[in-house]
DNA sequence: AACGTTATTGATAACGTTATCGAATCGTGA
DNA sequence: TCACGATTCGATAACGTTATCAATAACGTT
């Protein structure tokens, strides 16, 4: 393959042109770049000078392959999408008072099992000094740079993480539903590999069973977190004459193709049917009815990952494992059941 | 200051390392890696066996300070909020089909003016092929590789840019006020600096010259695009006898200070005041009321930028300046005025 | 059998930076 | 005047990879 035939007309300044023009020798322009002890005043001023004047900036990449050392943060993403980009944020505006920078990296979207593991390689040693990785499917602890998991698939483990607490929001939203006088109460679940899936239902079963309520297994489906992979569950579930007057679904996407199957099936939310979801992405503010739904603070979450991992790399002590609380929010999709 | 006292338990494996257990040369290794020609159908498929064996997974740092070859491509914004994550998700989404991996780079938040020359003389040369830089403050053509910006703050100029028809979204704001029924609108622009604030203004005086109003030039505001900015004029505007019966802000955060500054006022909207956006950022849909606005396909924007940038690496030719269409949001925040 | 071709491999030199350490310079006290 | 420590500076060797090119092996040709 042939090379872009762009004329690259500013070749990058590098070390060795401030070094020439300032009359000194390269080591002398690193110790200035990096405030090293043992450079006259005098030069240090004429070779800042110069690196104002032509706009000198060292390259990361042969920064850090050399001192393995770079200031810089990685969060790792399979890809960019809602979930990841609110934890992101979050990173983000955290990173500000640490004197880091942030990198965030994703592949080209294949998403592979073990991705986490290959991006992690590729940039630690070199390039980054820590991580976050958002969504691992694999944790295994040794890694060689300081790295802290954001609601891993596996649930918490070796590494230091942060997740919020799906099994207390699945309570919330169960209680929420029972608050409003449903006896009969379906469920439509995550994919099963998840950790974050088995914890709501288990907070589903175990608010239906303090509230005194039997769990009736043929209202259980699985909904597998996508519209796709939701909808033929959420019919199995509403295509029936003891339907349930309402559904908890394990998240808002499955939430949302429950409303949509009602309505196709000639019901109305919440007068016929109360749906409530689990995550609060923005797409659940603007559906229609908009979805009642359990928050997890995404972008408290970012924030707490990478202040506990500029902790770990300064070598403090402290607490490793973080699980930031849920909250109801209420709209318009739950309401009392008829009668 | 001391490094962490980890014990870097696996110390990351190296080319070398996958050679000597292959039992060839690093350059053979380099080699299949890379998929060159050149190395015999056996010794491939052992070192392959070996490279996955290992987990080998060559550095980046290393590898595109040799090369200058990364299949990387950097998005570099000032920081992760809304307008740059929205952008983000779009790039991300496009850059799955192209072979390429995005990193997204961001500094401490300074957002000093010309960081966009800073980050990317640090990243450019080394470690990445291309980059999108979103809302730069200076753009200049002579970088060492190839460019693309999106939404720069002084409009096109030498750089292939992407960006939003400010001027027929601030026409269509204006349009709908007007159609509404105002005859006194206010107008509360932007960062005077902005390519895109002179054009939202210019686009408001057109409409309502074409609407055969005049402007009263008292009812035009600088709100400097942030909500403590906004505050004042804001106050200035609502704050009279003859006050307008609609406002157009020049974007959605001051749009939101608007509102506020006319309920502080004892004002209800829309019943007394009308009030219009521009950006359509996610926080428009949950103000109260629901804020009408102006949408920018800020995914959209991300993703065509993202396929400007491989063509012109790939050194096809097209048109470099892409403008997207804005278009009008109905919500709930404008009606026609009393009497 | 001697030779030329082609396939395969590995030494070696970069890439731009930082860490180390020895050399050069300058004072200063004896 | 000499010796010696303190200060300032620069040569040089890494860091992990890829590009180049020479060396070798294997094979077919005359």
């Amino acid at each position: 393959m042939l090379y872009a035939p762009h004329v690259d007309s500013t070749p990058r300044v590098k070390m060795e042109d401030v070094a020439r023009t300032a009359g000194v020798s390269v080591a002398t322009v690193s110790k200035v770049v990096n405030g090293r002890y043992g450079v006259a005043q005098s030069t240090l001023t004429r070779v800042q000078e110069v690196i104002d004047e032509l706009g000198y900036e060292a390259s990361l990449g042969a920064r850090s392959l050399r001192s393995h050392k770079t200031n810089v943060l990685g969060i790792l993403v399979a890809e960019f999408e809602p979930f990841s980009t609110e934890l992101l944020k979050g990173a983000s505006s955290a990173v500000g008072a640490t004197g880091y920078e942030l990198l965030a990296y994703s592949g080209g979207g294949g998403g592979s099992v073990g991705w986490e593991r290959r991006y992690l390689s590729r940039l630690s040693g070199t390039l980054i000094d820590g991580a976050i990785i958002v969504t691992p499917t694999v944790v295994e602890a040794n890694t060689g740079v300081p790295v802290v998991a954001v609601d891993p698939h596996t649930g918490p483990t070796g590494l230091p993480t942060v997740d919020s607490d799906n099994y207390a929001g699945a309570v919330l939203a169960t209680e929420h539903l029972v608050g409003l006088g449903h006896r009969r109460i379906g469920f439509l679940g995550g994919r099963t590999d998840l950790e974050s899936a088995r914890l709501r239902e288990a907070g589903f079963r175990h608010a239906m069973e303090v509230a005194g309520l039997p769990v009736d297994e043929s209202l259980v489906g699985v909904g597998g977190y996508r519209r796709e992979t939701a909808d033929a569950p959420a019919r199995v579930l509403l295509d029936r004459d003891d339907r349930p007057t309402a559904v908890f679904a394990a998240n808002d996407l499955s939430a949302i193709q429950v409303m949509a199957v009602a309505v196709e099936l000639g019901m109305s939310v919440p007068a016929d049917l109360s749906v409530i979801g689990f995550d609060n992405v923005p797409e659940s503010a603007l559906a229609s009815p908009p979805l009642t739904t359990i928050n997890q603070p995404l972008q408290e979450m970012g924030a707490e990952a990478l202040r506990l991992l500029v902790d770990l790399i300064d070598g403090k002590d402290r607490s490793t494992h973080l699980r930031l609380p849920t909250e109801l929010v209420v709209r318009a999709s739950c309401a009392p059941p008829r009668h």
